[in-house]
DNA sequence: TCATTTAATTCAACCGTTGAACAAATTGCG
DNA sequence: CGCAATTTGTTCAACGGTTGAATTAAATGA
């Protein structure tokens, strides 16, 4: 008989989720915050206890300790109609925490800080041509952009507790960026090279940065900032590359390396164009941006990525009949790597993001054409196909944004800091 | 600015996950029971709190609850070297509860009983062609094997305390078997027509019947019973059609809808041949088991499927050209598909189940030789193709492992009907 | 035989939730 | 205008369960 106990790869945190006395007032910290973050309007403490089973007594005692650690704020009593004590709304400060968010793509530096509520109060973008510039060099740009962010923060009263940085390659954990070719990075540690810069407060539970591929955060970014309705989707990236953000049941799927994401390289004609990385008839050699520039007439213009989508968008708008086969032919092989995706994940959404978003008009229509005929669930349920909510800052937003998750998730970091 | 908090698609339990008092003990009693299912040997109370970081008092309390509701059982106390008490190791109970599994499919039905330990303690697989039986006469003849296992539990001291039924289909939330075109079925109502029998007793947090598709359950039996190392894979299972359970971060993975694991309708040749989903160049048509056949001149042999895959290993053991480069030309185009899943999806392993598991040996080559030449990471990570360790029965194995892990992710559940 | 060591149990204290009681702040009716 | 009714928020003694320390149990080895 074969025992099946041996759960594998599934390592525990150091108290292996057991569940001490303190674990309660901790957990119900996060329960209450969650749940005045997520309201439609601001909730009051009876309300929150009706929803959460917990007693009004505690309810009261937990939101103390919120609002003392300045985490919650009180609004003010809402009108009523008939007899009984006004409720008092609670919302989420505008002057606590606040998430920092960073990127670094092929020519452009970007930050952005976003608090609480999910509201973004900076937001910066320093364009600059970076592939011949060292890691070490574009990183200490980056730092003088977090430098002036963090002061940006304070003069609103907001405190960066985490940062997180969007890089458009492969990230291992502990933030070695093992390849970002279109940077013509390579084995790059990134928090050693910004150890020297003091970019946030430390907050315990608050990793103070965290590096990730620029897909994946734009999917977080998307994930918080999209239309209601999809826990699983797919936030396609379109430049040189083509990458993409997984979120599945509401959570980014990084992979067992954390090199999820790579559609790029979903082979749609398997013996067709030869392909940078060894294979051939992968998708970025149909549907990635040089191949339509070229298609289009513009090899070797040499054009900044989202300048490039930027000039194809203002030729498919004019009617330009090349641009637009090149844009339809494109998204035609994304429609097929896109239909075996679907089959396989059961998505009911996909998010073109990244420079496919300024061309959404054109490839979209391709995309569905496929998707009607290849997604064998299609005639019950058709999958969505939409462009980015965030259009070209999401990366850095799903970055910040990320960051302030934690906060939210696990309140007692913070409020010891602050306490 | 654009609020992020609106999470979608994340529904909540009733209580929103707040920690009650009784939440302390109700956890506690998970927390423990865990690390007695997976401890390597028998571990003493001391050993539990200090790896869990509860106290000795309470790991004594909770383990008396646990022994109380015959979940834990206490060995001998093991010999040791040098003073001091010996420790009195814990067990899990050989005669509390048990899951039930069973199976339908094209030529068989199987029912199995899998105790808390993981330990098969009945297995019986009917063969019969269901394909020109009707749901309901499928499911009477099903109950009857499962009434079988029920007393021959009873007899061994064991309670079912919930079935999990496996089924080769797409299968909706609350049991409803959409689609199982190898058996012909389509909108069965499993749950309704097994209504008027009592396969198990019930029990508080165990649903009495969960209905599933059989690639999931097998990947679910296949995440136990697999060697140790990988909590991210694809298990693939070829007969007409070809699924996959997709086991992402030490969770199975449903899709959206429930529909996860069309690897069959993944384009490898988007112009190629037609396909009965409606697409063309699905994989289905290049590496599903009537292609396999017809290349090795069995069409029309009409062999059940697990027959034809016995078959099919014995021409290719016995040297046959004729289904070696069919088996090759399979293994070629699995190869592609799986490729691009591992570029998406970052997964190190793939498991070869169902009717592929005995053809491994001459699909496994060209399979690996695929994933060498076009995954990204091939070089540096490469990707293990492996058969399935549980073999034939892993549905079924599955599916009764998944209902015993309810009850030792949820005690109190068990508790509360036994005590 | 007894000191030493380790495991398991017992115990009073503490933390945080709890249900009930009480206080506060309204509306609406007589 | 006064007051009953109603709802929200706060206070309070009690309780459940964990806790750290003390005690008991069960061995080994000098």
């Amino acid at each position: 008989m074969i025992a099946v106990w041996h759960c594998q790869g599934v390592t525990s945190p150091s108290t292996a989720g057991a569940v001490r006395q303190g674990s309660l007032r901790e957990l119900n910290l996060a329960v209450v915050l969650r749940r005045i973050a997520t309201a439609d309007r601001p909730p009051s403490r009876a309300e929150i206890a009706a929803e959460t089973g917990l007693t009004r007594a505690t309810v009261s005692a937990v939101v103390d300790d919120l609002i003392g650690g300045r985490l919650v704020a009180e609004a003010g009593p809402a009108p009523r109609t008939g007899a009984g004590r006004p409720a008092r709304g609670l919302v989420l400060a505008g002057d606590g925490p606040a998430g920092l968010g960073l990127e670094v793509n092929v020519d452009y530096l970007a930050a952005c800080v976003v608090d609480l509520a999910g509201t973004v109060r900076h937001h910066v973008v320093r364009r600059a041509d970076l592939r011949p510039v060292s890691p070490a060099d574009a990183l200490a740009r980056l730092a003088a952009l977090a430098a002036d962010a963090r002061a940006a923060a304070a003069r609103q009263g907001l405190t960066l507790a985490g940062a997180a940085l969007a890089v458009p390659g492969l990230v291992d954990a502990g933030g070695l960026v093992r390849l970002a070719p279109n940077l013509g990075w390579r084995d790059v540690d990134v928090p050693a090279l910004l150890a020297g810069h003091r970019l946030t407060e430390p907050v315990d539970g608050v990793p103070p940065l965290v590096v990730e591929n620029e897909a994946n955060l734009a999917a977080l970014g998307e994930l918080h900032a999209g239309p209601p309705g999809s826990a699983s989707f797919l936030q396609i990236s379109g430049e040189i590359g083509i990458g993409a953000g997984i979120v599945l049941d509401g959570r980014l799927y990084r992979g067992a390396r954390g090199w999820s994401g790579e559609i790029g390289h979903i082979p749609v004609h398997p013996e067709g164009r030869p392909c940078r990385c060894g294979g051939r008839g992968c998708l970025e050699r149909y549907a990635g941006q040089e191949v339509v520039l070229a298609a289009a007439g513009l090899a070797g213009a040499d054009l900044p990525a989202d300048t490039a989508a930027t000039r194809l968008a203002e030729l498919a708008a004019a009617g330009d009949p090349a641009t637009r086969t090149a844009l339809a032919d494109a998204g035609t092989a994304l429609g097929v790597a896109v239909a075996g995706v679907v089959n396989l994940l059961d998505l009911d959404t996909v998010v073109l993001g990244g420079g496919y978003a300024p061309l959404a008009p054109w490839l979209r229509p391709p995309v569905v054409a496929e998707l009607s005929r290849r997604v064998l669930t299609a005639a019950w349920s058709p999958v969505t196909v939409r462009p980015a909510a965030l259009g070209a800052r999401s990366a850095a937003v799903g970055g910040a944004a990320s960051v302030v998750r934690r906060i939210v998730d696990r309140p007692v970091g913070w409020l010891a800091h602050s306490g």
